[in-house]
DNA sequence: TGTACATCAGTGAACGCGCGTTCACTGATGTAC
DNA sequence: TGTACATCAGTGAACGCGCGTTCACTGATGTAC
């Protein structure tokens, strides 16, 4: 049943915009499947009709750029909350990683989203790359925490982060496309492949 | 320009078969996007009607699913090429983790493809499953050498595949979607993930 | 050897559908005088 | 204070398109007698 929205107040096309997002993250969550957003389906979500949309994103391509930079804000609260109050950088990292593990799988689609969809490759991209940086940023910082803490050898930092980034990803994305292989019940398997390559890393540079 | 395909003989509707689904893995190729594979564009670069198809495949994720099985064909023997002649299980499992990300990131599309397209999930998805076993046992054999060796600490073998898959999965998959992160120009830093996952699950075990 | 017939790979035309997007519009809200 | 007007968030109807799929058919090939 759709429910016909107020109209908006003047100033706030704001707020239909941030509604906008929402219903289209909403719509991929629950129907698990990418093709579940079509304008229409996100119009009638909200309450409003399909060339409303417009009034606030320029074509479809924009509003799933928007969907995935505020992913990739979520993304960057929850590894911020896993992170505070652990001063020690190995622990910090790996609850990092399994935060980011866990975040993932829990919302796979968007995920897989995040993750396949190119956008517009030359400027776009780089908005997409800014936005996923908050992230990125605070991971780097627990990477470089570990480098001078001696966990992790020193060397170039975006390399060493893209190492672990690619281990975390690793995990997390094959858990969601394969998921009747046996994972077992909780991130063990994640947490083993994480340590690993912090140790492994660290006696290779020896 | 489509030129049109003579008429198969009698017995031969095999052929037909396999040239649907190799120009469907080529147009996935050259056109770098996954809606590019149509029934009418499959049809028209083998050189017939669309309805033609349906004579080999009921329906269209059928004809995805063929690709995919075909690509995993492809992957054991690249990994069997890259493993075969290596007589330490460590040299083998390394090369065929660099083999795999390459393969991985010399066919993006089909990579994504495989690892995203969700097959009808009951059997469906246990026949891809059989046909990824190829590689999969293949690896297994290089994995159990490992542990053989004492190189990989003995446990669930099953499980130990799975850390190393993930750790190449990882490397090739977000290569493939972040492609313009700092990659280097090899695969040094694929080989270095494996390696340090590798010699870290060792340390971690002791 | 010749003819009638069954087979079946492939055709041509069409179906209904949902999609992204456009365009002229409406009508409530705020502003100027 | 009252009225005319500009603004602009949102509407309703429609566009063209490409898609997956269906269906009655054609016509060359092989077979039976």
């Amino acid at each position: 049943m759709m429910v016909r929205r107020s109209r908006s107040p003047r100033g706030s096309g704001e707020q239909l915009r941030g509604e906008i997002i929402s219903a289209a993250t909403q719509l991929l969550v629950e129907h698990g499947t990418r093709d579940a957003v079509s304008i229409r389906a996100v119009a009638g979500a909200v309450g409003v009709t399909s060339p409303s949309i417009y009034l606030h994103f320029a074509d479809k391509d924009e509003l799933i750029d928007a969907v995935t930079a505020q992913y990739f804000e979520q993304l960057d609260e929850v590894l911020g909350d896993a992170g505070d109050g652990l001063p020690d950088p190995m622990d910090r990292a790996l609850a990092q990683g399994l935060a980011y593990v866990r975040f993932a799988i829990g919302t796979p689609v968007l995920y897989e989203l995040a993750f396949t969809h190119t956008p517009n490759c030359d400027k776009e991209s780089m908005v997409d790359e800014v936005l996923a940086a908050a992230a990125f940023m605070r991971f780097s910082q627990t990477v470089q925490d570990l480098i001078d803490d001696g966990v992790y050898p020193a060397g170039d930092l975006v390399t060493s982060v893209l190492e672990l980034w690619s281990a975390a990803h690793g995990v997390a994305s094959l858990m969601i496309s394969k998921p009747h292989l046996p994972w077992g019940d909780d991130l063990r398997l994640a947490e083993t492949v994480l340590r690993s390559v912090c140790v492994g890393r660290a006696t290779l540079a020896q």
